[in-house]
DNA sequence: GCCGTTTTCGGCCCGACTGTTTTCAGTCG
């Protein structure tokens, strides 16, 4: 994955520099193209087999030239070649808003400028706001951007913005003027990082709407503003637009700003074989006096399921609005049921104030319960994370002890499984040994220390511990944090083939840092009948609300509530945690 | 540079807003 995304990175980057170079806009679009296939490319994929990669849309013979030099030589020529026409700082320009190619251009060629500092020096002295197609206002937004930019540094993981945004959102539900409301965009997909939101608001008053939002006091500033489009940086430093959009437009306009752009791009071609046109707010007959048939005619659409319809396709969920193969299966009636909060029936892989959670086991399970759980797995950490305090066999022993005791005082209809976080050590060996382990209910491994082994000794070391018959699930398999750290290389498709050998379950790590296993390799996990678990790593009772990120990570992975263990009804999962102890897998 | 069930050439999504112009280029999504 580090390769594809590392690969994908560098296409971005030859389109920038093509971008600067002023090259064929349609050229560099192949290149951006192309870094995105590659990176949602959901397969298993030799990165050096050309001909395999040629087959991946948007790749062809050129471009899989190079992704091959780039895998087998970690660099390319052409790469390197246009780096070398330009000062190597350049491309950090492209992080100011509204700075882009043609003005980054103008400022080296001009003022030989190809830094932030240098960019700061001239606006200071006033020499930007002298070159043709910039002027004052221009230079005073520069020199803000760039003060700004530790601040508004653009990306934010799902989870720090879910509380603003679904605030906005109702309030914006509950104006008078409003007819309809969504929010569109990554967000709406779920996406596990945003760099913005899109509200779409149906009204016949947009003057009304547009105020009310300006005056919301999440709104920090104005950004810009129209009649139509209005976007403010909130409190929070997310930018935030706002889209007032007649009723009958609605459904097209939230359909096009959902995205995403390459699901788009595939709605609109779709429109043109029928002889439409679709737009951000309609779908119309192409008027063209070269075509021969007569179009069909528009179908009325009042809603989003109704666009679909209209081009020959299923409903599908914003989740899966990536271009990863949703058209094929909507055209194909074989889109999956994907799975809702309300088919989760439990939940494992919390933590209490045994180790490093901050709420006891009493309120954890009272917390569940209040959540309308029928079950819920404590975990916590094993003696090698001393950070988190973690267990040693006695306070374990004790642990489960008072589980048995608690659960007594459910009758049946509530049970707290009693687990362990149990450290994977450097060698692929477990915390514990497997007499211990025996005496739990069920056993979740994971990796906290020796971030930095090579990928085929992390791999190893992953695939050893899952072997051990008492593991029952692998928990964040990658041990990345969103925006902070990457997770350690591992070879993750090797991994699931482990896991559906074993029949260890993989983990969809819902806290909002982790997202961890990335909904990208589910369906390849599914088509190997891998089965998820969806935990949330509790540290404490609210956090198990988090739960709903995770189900955004398993829709985007195409799962359904079978796919999904904690789906299961209590009776249903302590028979199957009985079979995996006794060593059968399902 | 990619793509093709009319095509191996000639297309490739396009509208909104801003700032700098005096009718439009650049940026953004």
């Amino acid at each position: 994955m580090t390769d594809k995304a590392k690969i994908a990175s560098v296409l971005d980057e030859i389109a920038t520099l093509l971008e600067l170079k002023d090259e064929n806009p349609f050229k560099i679009r192949a290149y951006t193209n192309a870094a995105r296939s590659l990176e949602t490319w959901g397969g298993n994929l030799d990165l050096t087999d050309e001909e395999a990669l040629g087959k991946i849309p948007g790749i062809g013979k050129a471009i899989a030239a190079k992704i091959k030099e780039l895998a087998e030589t970690g660099a390319s020529k052409f790469h390197d070649d246009l780096r070398a026409e330009f000062p190597a700082d350049i491309l950090e320009l492209f992080s100011l808003p509204g700075l882009g190619a043609k003005k980054i251009k103008a400022l080296y060629e001009q003022l030989n400028i190809s830094s932030i500092a240098q960019l700061q020096q001239a606006c200071e002295s006033g020499a930007v706001s002298q070159l043709a197609g910039f002027g004052k206002t221009t230079q005073e937004k520069l020199c803000r951007a760039i003060a700004d930019r530790t601040k508004h540094a653009g990306s934010f993981q799902l989870g720090t913005i879910a509380k603003e945004a679904e605030k906005l959102l109702s309030d914006l539900r509950g104006l008078e003027d409003a007819l309809q409301v969504e929010i569109a965009g990554s967000y709406r997909r779920r996406k596990e990082i945003v760099r913005d939101l899109d509200f779409i608001v149906a009204t016949s008053q947009p003057d009304a709407i547009t105020t009310a939002f300006l005056q919301h006091p999440l709104v920090e500033s104005t950004i810009a503003q129209g009649p139509t489009k209005t976007s403010v940086r909130l409190r929070s430093g997310v930018q935030c637009d706002l889209r007032v959009v007649a009723p009958a437009e609605f459904p097209f306009a939230l359909n096009y700003f959902t995205g995403s752009k390459e699901h788009n791009i595939v709605m609109r071609n779709r429109a043109l074989q029928r002889g439409w046109t679709l737009n951000e707010y309609r779908l119309a007959i192409v008027e063209s006096p070269a075509k021969k048939n007569t179009p069909e005619p528009i179908p009325p659409v009042r809603d989003e399921p109704e666009l679909y319809r209209a081009l020959g396709l299923d409903f599908i969920a914003p989740e899966l609005r990536e271009n990863c193969g949703e058209f094929e299966a909507a055209e194909q009636h074989r889109l999956p049921r994907l799975i809702e909060l309300e088919n989760l029936r439990g939940t494992f892989h919390c933590h209490t104030t045994a180790s490093d959670g901050h709420n006891t086991l009493e309120e954890m399970a009272a917390a569940a319960r209040e959540l309308g759980l029928q079950y819920l797995g404590i975990a916590d950490h094993s003696r090698s994370s001393i950070q988190a305090r973690g267990l040693d066999v006695a306070r374990l022993r004790a642990q489960t002890a008072r589980i048995r005791e608690l659960n007594r005082t459910f009758d049946g209809e509530f049970r707290v499984f009693s687990g362990v976080e149990c450290d994977i050590l450097r060698d692929g060996s477990l915390d514990f040994d497997d007499e211990v382990l025996a005496q739990l209910d069920y056993v979740v491994a994971s990796v906290h220390s020796a971030f930095s082994l090579s990928e085929a000794e992390m791999t190893k070391r992953v695939i050893r511990a899952i072997s051990n018959p008492h593991v029952t699930m692998l928990a964040h398999p990658t041990g990345r944090l969103l925006l902070r750290r990457d997770g350690y290389t591992i070879d993750i498709p090797a991994v699931i083939d482990a896991a559906a050998e074993t029949g260890t379950w993989i983990e969809i790590n819902a806290a909002p840092k982790r997202l961890d296993l990335d909904w990208r390799w589910w369906p390849l996990a599914k088509e190997k009948g891998v089965k998820c678990v969806i935990n949330p790593d509790a540290h404490r009772t609210e956090r198990l609300q988090e739960l709903w990120f995770g189900i955004g990570v398993a829709r985007k992975g195409w799962l359904t509530k079978a796919d999904v263990v904690n789906c299961l009804t209590l009776g249903k999962i302590e028979r199957e945690l009985q079979r995996k102890r006794a060593g059968v897998t399902c």
